[in-house]
RNA sequence: GCCCCUUUAGCUCAGUCGGCAGAGCGUCUCCAUGGUAAGGAGAAGGUCUACGGUUCGAUUCCGUAAAGGGGCUCCA
């Protein structure tokens, strides 16, 4: 028999081996039980893999990307066997790998309940048990049509893969998430679960690669079902979502578990509650924030530091009304795009007035109020503009997607060979404002024109020169960006700052977007006289630097789970008498403080000083201020701070000092 | 908007197989004056989300609505 030559790839080595023709390439790792794949020429493959001459082997293990990705579609796998054993009636949809597990959806005519789950859990533990081995099948077409006659949505999928050139390529964009993961570019597969006697357990259409057997899951767990849109269309039915995680050991998985629960302690709806900040009374209505006393001080916080920065960046202060005559917004093109999205019309003695669902439309009444120079430009508009969004019931979430909010907004009216210095200037602003408020975890994307759909205004030379200004600069800060084709805005691309919340969630906060069409005459007939006594029409870039108030206000509570710095917190020091003959030389200190702008409390309650310390912690106050007979002795406090530390017997100068120095600096403690 | 789940005291939650409800924390009062994360005692506090229906009787069963949660779709 010839033999192979073939090269095994370690990760800092390289190895030639000679093998048997046949050999297999779980025979190269069969030392290792951490490695359940092999990357071979490239391509992930099963460990069942035939080797070929000249192939390039590497392993992968389970505690890799690849080997999680790999792990987590077996067990979706697993999970849909379980599922079509307890429910024979339901039908497969696709089950994909994703960020920290997978999911599969089924068609069933009954929706699962948690109860469900408990069983589907049960079985699938009964089936790793049992070991079996995942086998792969190729099969033409037709062979799969047959197999998979009961399959609907299988078929549906054979079909999409079948037709057309670039099949694949077209098969992934419609189907953004996982659909490839069922059928590839190449021929089809079927994997067979193969129980010990090595009859056919169960099968499913799929690309693979597997783990070798069932009981190599090490760790899994269910946790929870949802309806999803069949192809993520809304057109299309519902099919029942189940997602699980899996993990390469019980204690990874542990950990996944643990980080969900700290998560979920940071989530600002609970947050908010909890500190006091804000509140959603029903009363209003649905993702209709109220701030409470606390919540107020952090926004007005962030309002005055990003007023200040706007007039120091070079902008106006400006103000407009929340609602307009509906004739605006047909002015400004947003209502035939946006209508559904805008609150519907208020008849005021036979005349419709809209809520405004943004502000652009008002600051060009602003430039447009008399004829401008272009001494003028940049002209840079900003104010706090509150909009009304009627966003969907099921999409509104606390305070990062709600119906009613402020944007800093601003509108920078600029001479096209302004616009890529301004766009610069922009940009550099938001990344300095983000640094100021210690948000680290976050990136830019880049929301571009989808040339197929109708719903975007312009050429498509303007829209490339457009897009490329933005990426230019967008390239220049370094920071990663993430492409977002079809996203940007009616009018013109955008560059956006995505944050993502302590439940991993991303969201859109800072933008900016060039806007080379809105001003045209035929809207609001924008224009400013130029050098040479010509009227031009000017470029409009709008920026929002936090986004929504609201928005970034919850991302930053989750980002800092609740312990802000002390220039934001809503309570910056909590006097602590230690008993009750301690209060009046707290009061005295605190009204010092208060006079240098300081925001003190002095917890004057019944509570023994043990207690006031463990509630000034929930608070998450930044200084705790202690005082007793000691401190009142010496002139001086004791500080705890969040963390536990203490620094005992400091000056009661010293003791302010340090406090204001803390809040002027804007570091956290 | 769609699917599923939830809604009981200010908060977190028990509970009633249909007979007008409980705990802990919080609040209030009293005692205690305590040096770094819960001192003790007592009291107040609920038309059981709303509106219909079934029933002798509904917080409980059914329907509708509202609000919340998890997803999907959407997000100028």
């Amino acid at each position: 028999m010839p033999d192979l030559n073939v090269v095994l790839v370690h990760a800092d080595a390289r190895e030639d081996r000679t093998v048997a023709t046949g050999t297999k390439a779980w025979e190269l790792f069969s030392e290792n039980t951490d490695v359940i794949a092999a990357r071979v020429a490239g391509t992930l493959r099963d460990l069942a893999h035939e080797l070929a001459d000249g192939d390039e082997i590497e392993p992968v293990a389970i505690d890799t990307s690849d080997g999680r990705d790999i792990l987590r579609h077996s067990t979706a796998h697993v999970m849909a066997q379980a599922v079509q054993e307890l429910f024979p009636d339901a039908k497969l949809g696709i089950g994909p790998p994703i960020e920290n597990g997978f999911y599969y959806d089924f068609d069933v005519e009954t929706p699962f309940v948690p109860e469900d789950l408990e069983k589907i859990e049960t079985r699938m533990r009964k089936i790793v048990k049992e070991n079996q081995r995942f086998s792969r099948r190729p099969l033409s077409d037709d062979e799969a049509r047959e197999e998979l006659s009961g399959e609907p949505y299988k078929l549906e999928l054979i079909g999409l893969k079948g037709s057309a050139g670039d099949a694949a390529q077209e098969v992934a964009h419609e189907i953004a998430e996982g659909a490839s993961v069922e059928v590839g570019a190449g021929e089809l597969t079927i994997y067979d679960n193969l129980n010990r006697n090595g009859e056919v357990a169960w099968k499913d259409l799929c690309r693979g690669p597997h783990l070798p057997t069932t009981k190599r899951i090490p760790a899994f767990k269910l946790m929870r079902s949802a309806a999803a849109y069949w192809r993520g269309n809304e057109k299309n039915k519902q099919l029942q979502r189940i997602y699980g995680t899996a993990w390469e050991t019980k204690e990874a998985l542990e950990e996944h578990l643990h980080r969900i629960e700290e998560a979920e302690r940071r989530d600002h709806r609970k947050l908010g509650r909890e500190l006091d900040l804000f509140s959603f009374p029903d009363e209003i209505g649905s993702g209709l924030p109220v701030f409470h006393p606390k919540g107020g001080v952090i926004k007005r916080e962030m309002e005055d530091y990003v007023r200040a920065r706007h007039i120091e960046e070079g902008f106006d202060y400006v103000g407009t009304p929340h609602i307009a005559k509906e004739g605006l917004f047909h002015t400004s093109g947003h209502l035939p795009y946006y209508g559904d999205a805008m609150f519907p019309a208020i008849d005021v003695d036979g005349m419709d007035y809209r809520l405004k669902s943004m502000n652009c439309p008002m600051h060009n009444l602003i430039y447009r109020s008399r004829q401008r120079s272009y001494r003028e430009l940049p002209l840079r508009l900003f104010e706090f503009g509150s909009v009304y969004r009627h966003e969907k019931s099921g999409v509104v979430h606390g305070l990062t997607r709600v119906r009613g909010f402020a944007q800093d907004d601003s509108h920078s009216y600029v001479t096209a060979e302004q616009a890529p210095a301004e766009i610069r200037h922009l940009l550099d602003f938001v990344l300095g404002l983000l640094r100021d408020f210690g948000l680290d975890d976050f990136y830019l994307e880049l929301s571009t024109r989808d040339a197929t759909k109708d719903k975007f205004i312009g050429s498509d030379e303007d829209w490339a020169v457009a897009t490329k200004v933005l990426e230019d600069v967008c390239l220049e800060t370094g920071l990663e960006l993430v492409p977002d084709p079809g996203g940007a805005a009616f009018y013109g691309p955008k560059v956006s700052v995505q944050a993502r919340d302590a439940i991993g969630r991303s969201w859109q906060m800072s933008t900016i977007q060039y806007d080379f069409n809105q001003p045209s005459p035929d809207r609001f007939a924008l224009e400013y006289v130029a050098a040479d006594g010509t009227r031009q029409q000017p470029v409009m870039i709008h920026s929002a630097k936090f986004g929504s108030i609201e928005r970034f206000m919850g991302v930053l509570v989750e980002h800092y789970a609740g312990a802000f710095p002390p220039w934001l917190a809503p309570v910056q020091v909590q006097g602590i008498p230690i008993a009750e003959r301690h209060n009046d030389y707290l009061a005295e200190i605190a009204k010092r403080m208060r006079a240098q702008g300081l925001r003190v409390e002095v917890d004057d309650s019944g509570d023994r000083m043990q207690k006031k310390i463990r509630n000034a912690q929930l608070q998450k106050v930044p200084f705790m201020v202690i005082a007793g007979d000691d401190d009142v002795e010496a002139g001086a406090v004791s500080f705890r701070y969040r963390d536990g530390r203490q620094d005992n017997g400091v000056p009661v100068d010293e003791a302010i000092a340090r406090v204001a120095e803390a809040v002027a600096s804007r570091t956290q403690v």
